[in-house]
DNA sequence: TGAATAAGTTAACCATGATTCGCGGCCAGG
DNA sequence: CCTGGCCGCGAATCATGGTTAACTTATTCA
């Protein structure tokens, strides 16, 4: 285990600043930035909070040192020759990594421009070191193309920290692996020839609450619970943010109701997709279409539904955790029944790559591509699902 | 009383704003603005530090705000016309804010570049007013010895604030206002022909604590106390923070330790200089004299010894005020001794005005012109404490 | 009169600053 | 030679302060 370092005993150990950097990926990833205290971070390494300024500048400091690192040593891990070897490596990154790997997947949202910026660089450089040999192995993908299905490639890998699933590290290195290299093997999404209809910005006005609720939604997509407060969700809905208390009895309460009809929504998609469905793999196959139809339509909701798990009030937490694991068990269900060989933990990692997946790519793709990109992502869930 | 308002009694009255702004002035005079908390300043409100947040965006605005005050109620007070009701108002208004009066000395140190210079405009606008009629009732002044002379008036009614002597408001404001026009009918400063030899920078090397004492000086005077910290003064000596406490118990000590130091040098001048002195005259004369060299010479310290009276450690603030007290009532024994008609009250006024007047004005001037002042002001002195 | 706003409060939290502690290097004296 | 104190430093702590955010209460206004 050479994560962690035995801190115990020694007194002023030489890694302090790794370990610091350590310890708040994780809890980072955990809990999200804003819901990690310094305090609690010294408090895990074993020194007092102000102590922790004599390795860093700041808390944002950490942040960045803490996915630099991450970075680094991803870029470091898979800098090997063969590409085979190099998604080996990336699977092990990811199990090893697993519960810092969550720093690719949203904490980078409280990164300033500039930082971002860099995160973006490196995460491009990973990309191409997926995309390149791809497109030379299949001559017949476009650059973009290629770029597209690394994109997803990645995404497999990293989303094995959305999800606390238990598995063995080797059984999961190996499920990751093979479901990168089916997604690998897709066919490119076909641009369609006519951009069609897309609904265009849902103008809903309902009462004051909903409009709350919506613009709450959104602004926590864009910015994530914790850096949203009620004086910028009073202001979008054009109220002042004492008024918001006439409408919901906390903020806490607006991100449950959120969950709650995030996951009516899901639940019903579900339903109605296991409603007509022939035998399990047209089960599935639907199952994958109204997903993909759901996260489009309702990208926010569902951005948010995955996103802000941690922070939803205690009381509510538990309630809606079941329903989200219900969800994933309805399709690990469908995956174990059509593929009776397969274990239903690595059926479970599968599912919640699939989910991740469409996640992912959703909120990469260009409004434009979207039809496109939509029959692109039942494949992949597909391509996932049955690897 | 207009400046205090009946908040007690009343519930969240009106004026919280001002109120804030006023009590803030007061209590950064007294202690200056690093000194002073939020949560004091709310508590004397009568409301809780956060509260203060509805009304300024932070401490600093505070400060702010009350110079503004302060600067926007002279400036309205003694817009009044003819020259002999604006030195009235003058001296009025120095009076009834002595209590505020203060940031005027002091704590537009704090100031950003930007306000400073707002700051600065403004005082240049009062100063006009003194300086413009007086060089049309005086057409043998230039320009630029109107202005030395008005500052000059500026700093005698300023002094009010920087000593708590007892004096009837009548009388004080009678004083003041002889003493200014009296300083506005002396003869402007003569440029020296030769700019004089004046002593090159001190490089004086003692030990470490030598250098960390006269950097600490330096410092404090450029940048106030409470904005030094131990790092600054270590890296001024060229050694480690903690290093520092190998030479002073703690801060406090070190500010201390030069107000021995400037207390022993005015007392070794007042020493000197009333050793030879023929009669009361000639005794106050070379006092000014002696005063006027120490305050040139030793400038940074002088400063420090004038500014930074709170801010001393508990333990020796007894004693050094003391010392400084016997100081300034040497000069009010010469005083009343040479003027027996003056309250010992007046003579205090004067004198701090005297001292007052030699610190400004010994700030102001320009190191090439510096003997031509030298002269001027101990010209000046006479004429305050004869006034 | 009731909904909306202004102005408070409490409880964090990040950050700073003064101060302490223990270690290591250097140098003089036994 | 080695040894003890002086020095210097890095790393820690404690106390405190400014600021923020969620939530509440008083006041205003249509």
């Amino acid at each position: 285990m050479p994560v962690q370092s035995p801190t115990v005993g020694r007194r002023r150990p030489k890694d302090r600043k790794d370990r610091i950097a350590q310890v708040a990926a994780e809890l980072f990833c955990e809990r999200g930035y804003h819901g990690v205290s310094l305090e609690e971070i010294a408090a895990v390494v074993g020194i007092s909070a102000p102590a922790v300024y004599r390795h860093y500048e700041n808390k944002y400091a950490i942040l960045v040192a803490a996915t630099r690192e991450l970075v680094a040593a991803t870029l470091n891990a898979t800098d090997v020759v063969g590409f085979d070897a190099m998604l080996d490596a990336f699977a092990a990154v990811a199990v090893t990594h697993r519960k810092t790997v969550g720093l690719y997947q949203w904490e980078w949202r409280y990164l300033t421009e500039e930082h971002r910026r860099e995160f973006g660089d490196d995460l491009g450089r990973l990309l191409h070191r997926v995309a390149e040999p791809l497109a030379a192995a299949r001559p017949a993908l476009s650059p973009a193309d290629a770029e597209a299905l690394a994109r997803a490639a990645l995404s497999v890998f990293g989303s094995l920290g959305t999800h606390r699933a238990v598995i063995a590290k080797g059984r999961a290195e190996q499920v990751l692996r093979r479901a990168a290299a089916a997604v690998l093997a897709t066919e490119p999404p076909t641009p369609a020839a006519v951009p069609a209809a897309v609904t265009p910005p849902p103008v809903r006005v309902g009462g004051r609450r909903e409009i709350l609720l919506a613009e709450s939604i959104r602004l926590f997509r864009r910015r994530g619970y914790h850096a949203v407060n009620i004086e910028d969700i009073g202001r979008a809905a054009g109220i002042n943010a004492s008024s918001v208390y006439r409408y919901f009895p906390g903020k806490g309460d607006i991100l449950a109701a959120a969950f709650y009809r995030a996951s009516e929504r899901v639940t019903e998609a579900t339903a109605v997709a296991l409603n007509g469905a022939a035998d399990g793999a047209d089960a599935l196959h639907r199952m994958a279409e109204s997903y993909v139809e759901l996260t489009f339509e309702r990208s926010d909701l569902v951005s948010v539904y995955l996103a802000e798990n941690n922070n939803l009030p205690e009381a509510d937490r538990h309630e809606l955790r079941k329903v989200q694991r219900l969800h994933v068990e309805e399709w690990v269900r469908l995956v174990v029944a059509v593929r009776p060989g397969l274990a239903a933990s690595e059926a479970r990692v599968l599912t919640h790559a699939a989910l991740n997946l469409v996640a992912d790519l959703g909120r990469w793709v260009r409004f434009d591509r979207r039809t496109a990109m939509d029959r692109h992502l039942v494949r992949l869930i597909e391509v996932v699902l049955w690897s």
